[in-house]
DNA sequence: TATTGTTTAGACCGATTGGTCAATACATTG
DNA sequence: CAATGTATTGACCAATCGGTCTAAACAATA
C-alpha cells in the first residue's frame, strides 16, 4: 500500500498562507510558495493541485485558525459590550505586532475583487457577514441587558463597526501609525457607548 | 527640426489610467496598456519611460483631476455640513455608476502598500492627508458658523470620515450591495449630526 | 531637395510565469 | 524478497513578463 507523506501538509498550508497573505494571490509566485513552504515543486502541485486550489485552501484555514477562533473567543466572553471592545484591541495589536504588515488576508482580498472567481468571494462574503453578525448579535445582546443604550439600530451600527475594522486594516498596512489606528478604534466604540 | 507626436498624451495617459485604476501595478501587463492606450510599444517606452514612471504619471493624473477636483469643488461650496454629506453621495454615485468596481485609485494603492516605492507612497499619503483634512476643516467651519455642535473633536471625526471613506470604496468594488454602503454614509453623516 | 533630429513600428531579448512529466525513491503488502 | 502504488524530484515546457533596439517614417529646416 502508498506512503505516507514526508511534509507536513497542515505547516506548508500555513507557510503558504502567510505569502498569499502578504502578496495577494496575483503577486505571489510559485517560485516563493516552494522556497517559503520548503515543499518541492511536483510535491505541492501533487498535494494541492495548483496555485488556485492552494490560495482557496489558504484562505480557508485564514477564515477558520483566525477569524472564527477570535469571534469564538471573543462570543464566550458572555459580555457583548467588552467583545467589541477587545475585538478592536485585538486587530489593532495583531496590527502592530506584525512587522510584515500583512494586515487582514479576508479584507485584502475584497480589496483584490475581480480577480477572483465565484468560490474566494463567497468565502470572504460570508467571512464578512459573520464579523458583522458578531457586531450585530453583541450590540442586541447588551441592549437586552441594558448595557447598550436601546435606540441605536444594532444593524446599521454593526455595519459601520465592521467598515471602521476594514479600515484599520487596511490602513494599518501603510499610511497610518499607531495613533491614527487607535483614534478609529475610539470612535468605534463611541458608536455604541 | 523634430517632429511632433503622432498621439494625443494626455487621452493615453488617461487609458493607462485606467488600467492602473482597475487592476493595480502588479496585475497590469504592458500588453494591456498597450492594447488600451493604442500607443505603440515603442512610442510608449519613448513617452513615458516604461511601467513605473507611467504609473506614477497615472497617479499623479488621478489625484489631480479626480481627488483634488471634487475637494475644490465641495470647499467651493462654502457649506460645510452639506459638503461633508455631499462628497459621501458623490462617492457613493460614482461607486454605483462604475460598472468595472474599480473603487478609488488611491486606496486600492493603499491595499498594495510595500509593493510601492516611497515616491508613490508618498503621493497617497498626501491625498489621504488632503481629504483628512477637508473633513476636519469643514467641521471647524462649520462649528465656527454654529452648524455643527462644538462637542466633537474635528480631528478624530476627520480621521473617522477618511475611515469610512474607505471602507465605502472598497467594500463598493466587491460584496456589498447599494444598500449597505448607503447605511455606511449614513453613519458617517451621523457622526457630525 | 538634402539634411537633420525625433517618433514610430514591431521584431526581438532574457527572465520569469504557472504548470507538466518521466524517472526514481520508498513503505507497505503478498 | 518481489510486487505494488503513491510521493518525490528537478528537468523541462510554452506562454507571458517588462524592456530594448534598429530600421523606417516623417516634418521642419537649410
Amino acid at each position: 500500500m502508498p506512503w505516507e507523506k514526508s511534509f507536513d501538509e497542515d505547516l506548508a498550508l500555513e507557510k503558504a498562507m502567510q505569502v498569499f497573505w502578504s502578496r495577494g494571490f496575483g503577486s505571489a509566485s510559485m517560485a516563493e510558495l516552494i522556497a517559503k513552504t520548503g515543499v518541492n515543486r511536483g510535491s505541492l502541485y501533487n498535494a494541492f493541485g495548483g496555485k488556485q486550489p492552494l490560495f482557496v485552501r489558504a484562505l480557508l484555514k485564514y477564515d477558520r485558525d483566525r477569524r472564527k477562533a477570535l469571534l469564538s473567543e471573543l462570543e464566550a466572553l458572555d459580555d457583548p459590550r467588552r467583545a467589541i471592545c477587545n475585538f478592536f484591541d485585538n486587530i489593532i495589536a495583531n496590527t502592530l505586532d506584525d512587522a510584515d504588515h500583512k494586515g487582514c488576508f479576508l479584507f485584502n482580498t475584497v480589496s483584490e475583487s475581480g480577480t477572483h472567481d465565484a468560490q474566494v468571494n463567497e468565502i470572504v462574503a460570508n467571512g464578512l457577514r459573520e464579523i458583522e453578525g458578531f457586531f450585530r448579535r453583541s450590540i442586541e445582546v447588551g441592549q437586552a441587558r441594558g448595557d447598550i443604550r436601546k435606540d441605536i439600530d444594532p444593524s446599521s451600527k454593526a455595519t459601520a463597526l465592521l467598515a471602521l475594522t476594514l479600515a484599520i486594516r487596511v490602513l494599518g498596512r501603510g499610511p497610518y501609525n499607531e495613533a491614527a489606528l487607535r483614534t478609529i478604534a475610539d470612535e468605534a466604540k463611541n458608536l455604541i457607548a
